[in-house]
DNA sequence: TTCGCTGCAAAAGTTTTGCATGCAG
DNA sequence: CTGCATGCAAAACTTTTGCAGCGAA
């Protein structure tokens, strides 16, 4: 749970993690990560970006997901605090971005899942879809579907 | 919006929609359904489930989604008519079941949401994360940790 | 009979792995 | 120094596509 994965701290792994805290509120690819580093002159690998990703994922602090067809799986830097993961989010499937929320209304809700249901809900994972203010003005202006 | 993206109506359509439903209170891979259906006697290629998926994802019959590290991609069947997508799902991290809620609380949070934070919310993409009651207890039973 | 749908196999992508070398501690 | 981490390239998977033939309407 308090878990050290990383046992030797390189540049590759501090370069990634800074990435995707940069970005934190979009979502990137892999493929992102290894373009852009490598553009900025980092030295780093697929392999690397893909096995960091997945220890970093594993970990809690990074969430990996689907968003649309066109993009298989992307991945979001969700914080490496505990009260980080204390929340929920909302995920605009227009535009990808993560919106951090704390409600109690939600608490509420985890607890009587739980008293009803005996279901006991993980609020770091849950993740609400849906579209942004600025979404849904630009697709009011607009009128129009084209997705990313 | 009122989609027909059944064209014709053919017998491999007809088993993965029927395997869909069979099997919508857990997760499952392309490979599966592919395996599952040839295994029973009936032709269907893999190009032809991909594609079907892909046609009923789009309708919002079914949701794609990632568990785990060692699953990238699974589906589920959500419904058909409208009233099956205004509510939300509870899935159990552990043993894949997907349970529906109906529930005001989620109602209150979607409006608060709106109000405060201007983003529309589509409930019927929203998922609950965590344990179900039955591997809640399994798991408090064997106190271990041994994932799907 | 028509033309959308299917299966096959090849192609395109994505992610993982083996291994020699590099570099943090 | 030691041995975990990296990069490369190949392998393993997953998903998509082209096309000829099938079959639902």
């Amino acid at each position: 749970m308090s878990g050290e994965k990383l046992q030797r701290n390189t540049h590759q792994k501090t370069a990634i993690l800074d990435y995707m805290k940069a970005h934190r509120d979009s979502h990137i690819r892999a493929e992102d990560i290894i373009s852009d580093l490598q553009s900025q002159g980092e030295t780093v690998g697929k392999a690397t970006v893909y096995r960091f990703l997945k220890a970093l994922e594993s970990e809690g602090q990074i969430r990996r997901y689907t968003i649309s067809d066109k993009i298989p799986a992307c991945y979001q830097y969700v914080g490496d605090h505990p009260e980080c993961r204390e929340h929920c989010h909302l995920m605009c499937t227009r535009c990808g971005r993560l919106i951090h929320v704390e409600n109690p209304i939600i608490k509420a809700f985890t607890k009587q899942t739980m008293d009803e249901d005996g279901f006991l809900i993980d609020e770091s994972k849950t993740v609400f879809y849906g579209l942004c203010r600025e979404c849904r003005e630009t697709e009011a202006a607009v009128g129009k579907d084209e997705d990313l």
